[in-house]
DNA sequence: ACTAAATTTGACAACTCTGTCCAAATTAAT
DNA sequence: ATTAATTTGGACAGAGTTGTCAAATTTAGT
């Protein structure tokens, strides 16, 4: 039922391959404490992170990006009435950009 | 073909209605000053201004919000390469949430 | 229990963001 | 052309954000 937040996730998966933040932080080029604070959802994430995140997590660049995503237009976005609609119609403008 | 980005479609309505950016400002409680900064992109606009710039200009709110998420989210990630995927699982978590 | 490693906490500086004020510039009206 | 109204620009203050550092706490290994 619950969505899971980007902290979460990349927590759970940082434990599950037995990396201490050390290490990930080290990768990402950030202090310990900052990594530790975002993980924890005290801090959101850089989109900067994703990337070396999905490498030395060893997950999927798209699934990291779309727990992002997900994620932080919960947030930013939770209190629009009509979010649904507004997406769909980002989700348009998007494509036709991309052409 | 091109997008109506939010500060274009709120100007383009309030010249259409020949209001002043004065009295929209002082309708939405701020200075002229900021309002002319948002119409002409060089600000954000705040998502408090949604509600009372749909009343004063005379739009649909639902229309208003949605511009500005569209408009929003491709300026916030346009950089992400997987985007669209994120938006629809965005949706889905939601709907799911709404439950 | 002791020690070392890992993690968390809080104070902090640098930077960014938001909106205001007021002066300058542009536009409209007579 | 002058005057009045509108719009824009830039300096600024206050609030908020980002990441660091160092100290405190927690966890793990022996």
């Amino acid at each position: 039922m619950s969505n899971i937040t980007f902290c979460d996730y990349i927590r759970k998966r940082r434990e599950e391959i037995e990396l201490p933040l050390r290490k990930v932080a080290a990768y990402l080029d950030i202090d310990t404490s900052t990594l530790s604070k975002v993980e924890r959802g005290e801090r959101p994430a850089s989109p900067d992170y994703l990337k070396p995140l999905s490498e030395i997590l060893e997950l999927d660049l798209k699934e990291v990006q779309t727990t992002y995503i997900a994620d932080k237009i919960t947030k930013d976005f939770g209190g629009l009435e009509h979010l649904s609609e507004g997406l769909k119609e980002a989700e348009k403008q998007i494509k036709r950009n991309k052409k």
